[in-house]
DNA sequence: CCTCGCGTGGCACTTAGTGTCAATACGCCT
DNA sequence: AGGCGTATTGACACTAAGTGCCACGCGAGG
């Protein structure tokens, strides 16, 4: 019986299960021992599978830290197309940065640990900046075509530095206060600051 | 005659000619055949050496090129404590952003190549931004320390982020025109557009 | 002449990461 | 029920990054 929804092939799930439980184990044992305390072979037998297959997952022993937190990059894109149009950049801006972070500093206290070791750990750091790229080059493409700019206007892009800067700053805040700092209103103090330049038009 | 001026003995003259000879080999090699097409043992052989000689100078194939642009860093810096303090935030981090980028640029075009390898290969962007890093502190420090701020404001992280954010993007704008546009001119754009959010004390 | 210190090369070793292949398990079709 | 194509996996071998160790050579100074 039940065979086949046919969203969700049984493969489907069964890979779903097996990235859990990589992603599961590598958190672990990462914060535990430290990332340079830890092998892929190690997360690997603990996960239950061979080297060869955490690398069929991920494609580094970063990246299955960093990815962790890739919802963070989509979920800001999504929350600034979502945002009215009419909207001031500075608004729209700061909701799209502060409602993923908000998500993120709720989550649990598993999200606070994953941060902290990647703020201290330079090879996981330089990877997420990395992949913060993305998220840069996606807020600089959506701020061009909401404001109806030219491609080579610098605005969108340097609006997009400033609100990647002020999440960069708070995410760093929270994380060194063991999160007792509340994210969404470092968010808005953050936004004070840059909403002269994001709006002066 | 002419032995051992006391200054630089011969033994640390011979080591920045090794030095310079691997980063010679290395930025040969890399611009010609790609980040992934060259190994350290081909640098380090085509510099006269071992590849146990490299990491003696070297942590990583990246650092090769990476510490190329260090000066741009240290210049920023060493500019902004120049600056007088009472000229305000803006023009200060402008000048300490623009001086260091309009040396690289009228440092010949072999600047040029090394930039746009490092824009161009993930792997180095990763470790340049992480390198930025230090930059952010040092400025976000300074500004602290100029404008006599508590140690937990949020502005002077964010302005020194801003200050990067518009480096990055000149610099970004600079490599993808092959030097064609003026990166003093790019500069001031972006800080006409960053400037309200900067002086807005 | 001797030796002390430093830079170097060679070697062995661990680990990241990739290509390949054979075995296995699943889904589908007859 | 049986057979076939496809996807996943483990095992093995291999390249390359990066590190520890030791022995050699060379210049400086007693």
């Amino acid at each position: 019986m039940v065979s086949t929804r046919p969203e969700v092939s049984l493969a489907q799930r069964k890979r779903q299960l097996v990235s859990d439980e990589l992603t599961e184990a590598a958190l672990q044992l990462l914060a535990l021992k430290g990332f340079d305390g830890v092998t892929i072979d190690e997360i690997a037998t603990t996960a239950g599978v061979s080297k060869r297959t955490f690398f069929r997952y991920f494609a580094s022993k970063e990246d299955v830290v960093v990815q962790f937190l890739t919802d963070m990059g989509t979920g800001m894109s999504v929350e600034l197309t979502a945002r009215p149009g009419a909207e001031p950049p500075s608004v729209a801006l700061k909701n799209a940065v502060s409602v993923p972070l908000a998500d993120c500093a709720g989550h649990s206290d598993r999200a606070l640990r994953v941060v902290q070791l990647i703020l201290r750990t330079p090879a996981l750091h330089a990877r997420f900046l990395e992949r913060q790229e993305q998220w840069h080059d996606d807020l600089a493409a959506q701020m061009a075509h909401r404001l109806g700019l030219a491609p080579d206007d610098l605005y969108p892009r340097l609006a997009a530095g400033m609100a990647l800067s002020a999440f960069n700053t708070v995410l760093r805040r929270w994380s060194d206060s063991d999160s007792a700092e509340d994210p969404v209103e470092l968010t808005d103090r953050a936004f004070a600051v840059i909403a002269p330049a994001l709006d002066a038009v």
